[in-house]
DNA sequence: CCGTTTTCTCAGGAGGATTTGAGTCTGGAT
DNA sequence: ATCCAGACTCAAATCCTCCTGAGAAAACGG
């Protein structure tokens, strides 16, 4: 099921958006602001996003703008209710794939979906999966890394460990942190397994290297820098 | 350099197209006709098509349909002097991408193409139908299976669940992401269908095959490499 | 209806992954 | 320099995933 986010702060047209695009089987969320919209969209994925320009807070340029900085690469479909060439122009450079004016007639803006998800790769790119700190790379999508072009073998709870730590590098981390993002754990428990795994950890990915990439705080955490 | 193939009868605007584009980086060739537009489209690969509606012969529409009948993926952008809503969508519904009512901003334009070519070129060809992954082959159409140019049979599932990995090779695919897309199950059951299939196809397309394809991550997944 | 094929469940066991706990080491404070 | 809490290390214990064969249940075809 394709899935589609609709950003529109004019209730009335994005229930008719909605209505329309749930009746050729498309699953379709909405938001009325900018701001949550830049929230659902950076943390959920979707095959489409329909932006509307207009819009209380972040507008659908900056919004836009924001996504694609981020590496987003999902097709974005722009709405505004303004045709001049010049608010059209800008939406296309801040990364918009394609515009429609206000008011459109719905067989238009299905016909422009249905192009715009047809030439949508089966998958994400690899690259956009990769994550790199210096000569270590993690790809998320094989689960596979490497330090200096050699494999690295890790097993799931390292790999987590360390994927962890290349999301937030230069950043210390909290054994608590930790915990809670690795291991699901809130509580305090005598346990020494995170030391355990920062010790797995380390005999994988620096054993042989001269430099080092996980650092002791003590009575704080770790941090990969 | 970016190719893009211009089919224009106009002169004037087709000249005009071709130095704003060769201005900025792109090579071009123009056509006036939707004959030869067709004859060269097919035979030499572009990254772009920009198709006018309007032509002796072969109109922008049938041009287009015949593309994409015979598999052609590159993006196309169509030019109109007439901009009624049908028109569009019917532009739209023959396989165009993208549509453009003259008379228009060359602005404009260069925003639509640098927006179509952005997008990125799907990995399916002519041989849309079929799947390759290094001696494995998967024909869709007849839902056939060879490797090393042995057939193998297989059963509807033990198919669906091949298939899913040569959609995806070199990726990670957890039990949940194969229980989704292979049996339609999100929530969590005792079962282990999944990796009993997992034997079955391996017992099948890699008995007595020195290379193994299907490799088991622990506590992550399998994945085809 | 019966036989065949396909799909799925179940249970046992091998082996790797994860965790524990105890002993050792270390860096910073006194 | 000494001390000690915190950090590290290692082996052992435990957990649990994955593989496999057997067979039940369901679907299919004649």
């Amino acid at each position: 099921m394709l899935k589609i986010g609709i950003a529109e702060d004019d209730l009335k047209i994005a229930e008719l958006l909605k209505s329309a695009l749930e009746e050729n089987d498309y699953q379709v969320l909405t938001v009325a602001n900018g701001i949550d919209a830049l929230n659902l969209f950076s943390s959920e994925s979707f095959n489409l996003l329909i932006i509307d320009v207009m819009m209380p807070g972040l507008n659908g340029i900056q919004l836009c703008k924001h996504l694609r900085e981020n590496a987003l690469q999902t097709p974005i479909l722009m709405l505004t209710a303004m045709g001049t060439i010049d608010d059209r122009v800008i939406g296309l450079e801040a990364g918009a794939d394609d515009y429609l004016v206000k008011p459109f007639h719905l067989r238009e803006l299905l016909a422009r979906v249905t192009a715009l998800l047809r030439r949508q790769p089966p998958i994400e790119t690899k690259t956009a999966h990769k994550l790199y700190f210096e000569d270590l790379i993690l790809d998320t999508y094989s689960k596979e890394v490497s330090r200096a072009g050699k494999p690295v073998e890790l097993s799931a709870k390292e790999f987590i460990l360390l994927e962890l730590f290349m999301r937030n590098p230069n950043r210390l981390l909290s054994r608590q942190f930790i915990a809670e993002q690795a291991w699901d754990i809130s509580f305090e428990t005598g346990t020494n397994v995170i030391d355990v795994y920062i010790n797995f950890l380390r005999k994988k990915i620096e054993k042989g290297f001269e430099r080092k990439l996980i650092h002791t705080k003590i009575n704080m955490g770790y941090i990969l820098k």
